[in-house]
DNA sequence: AGCTATTGATAAGC
DNA sequence: TGCTTATCAATAGCT
């Protein structure tokens, strides 16, 4: 891939080596970690220079990979400690990876995946599954707004009251020019500002802020969430 | 590296990952050879697929090499191996599962169970999922579905042709009577009973049984299939 | 360690 | 899975 094309040989120079070999391990561990990534594969790199010195790429834990490897390689005789206990061991463990593999490619199916060998029937049971699942998301999804609505309105009612009362006390106020005026319509305006911005909150469960009602600046924002 | 950059994220079609995984793989294990030769290194590749098969690389043994890792790695002290054997094999344990519990929940949540820790988003991006899986279950039915009829059609036009030169033989025979009559009305009426019934067989896998058109009696019925 | 001319790898499409 | 092609990426040889 180069200026010339290079043998596919011991290279002799041990500079020419080295620096070779600083090219391609980069670029093999970058395909490596590329593999792992875009096929959701588990790798494990291991490269040990002409000199000793030691290079790893493990996608997940470089132990657990050889783990695997370990059992599904030695399938074959190995009569040292595999005593009662870790027979048992291993029979629990394969027993569990065949329960997880169960329950990965039913969540891939559901997710629409590896659908090939499905018949009708089964692919009818799915649908059946995904539409009772969805219908219950959107209940539950329903039943999250609904309540979150319910709140809004009701602490909205609340801050209309206070802003009722607030007003009540500031045109008790003996007028004395322009300035009181301009108070009351502020007080108003501040209120109508709140309620654009009051689909926001929710999620930050600062629910307990104004319960006395002595705290009037609502913290309401819901960062995020598209109200389609 | 191709028609097009492909961006370094989990391929979600099932299909093209694994193609992708088949094509780099081969790169990959090219690529790891190559370094081992040209560099003298000593270069050990695992690789398990997404579906969980095994392909490896080594450019010794790779139980050479995963001991020479073991021992450059675990500078840590280790007196004994089974604590050591022990405690791994302990957390790998804890290790499945845990993930198989993740994925059961996920599978419990798909199915519109267990929702009730959830946040607004997190149920958005479950409505997503199931949709778009809803979706590709149906689009893949559909396509059964097609393939189905679309059988049943070449079968039906086979037999309808088959009927119409049965029907010309019969109508050579010299009359002999009512008798004749008789039989060439029967021909007509089976061929119109079978197209009543004929879109229930397809999936007893009977593709052969008229394929020399001698036998024209049609075993078709799929049970337990609603057409809605 | 940078810089390009080249070769190599590979994404799409059949 | 294999083959082909248009493109993008890796890297050999220099500096």
């Amino acid at each position: 891939m180069a200026r010339e094309r290079r043998e596919i040989k011991r290279i002799e120079s041990a500079a020419a080596r080295q620096v070779t070999f600083s090219k391609r391990r980069r670029g093999l561990f970058k395909k490596a970690e590329e593999l792992s990534v875009l096929c959701d594969a588990d790798v494990a790199l291991i490269v040990f220079s002409s000199t000793g010195k030691l290079s790893q790429f493990a996608s997940s834990s470089m132990n657990e990979i050889i783990d695997k490897y370990n059992t599904h390689s030695k399938n074959l005789g190995k009569a040292e400690q595999p005593s009662l206990d870790l027979n048992l061991e291993h029979s629990k463990y394969a027993n569990l990876n065949e329960q997880l593999a169960e329950a990965s490619l039913r969540l891939r199916q559901m997710r629409g995946e590896e659908l090939e060998g499905l018949s009708v029937e089964e692919l009818q049971q799915l649908e059946k599954n995904l539409e009772a699942g969805l219908h219950r998301v959107l209940q539950t999804k329903d039943q999250q707004f609904l309540e979150q609505i319910s709140e809004l309105q009701q602490k909205s009612s609340q801050l209309a009251e206070e802003n009722m009362q607030l007003r009540n006390q500031v045109s008790q106020i003996p007028p004395s020019g322009k300035q009181a005026v301009a108070d009351t319509e502020n007080v108003i305006a501040e209120d109508g500002q709140s309620s654009e911005s009051v689909m926001t909150a929710l999620h930050s469960g600062s629910s307990q802020d104004n319960d006395d009602g002595s705290d009037v600046s609502l913290k309401l924002g819901l960062p995020g969430v598209a109200w389609k």
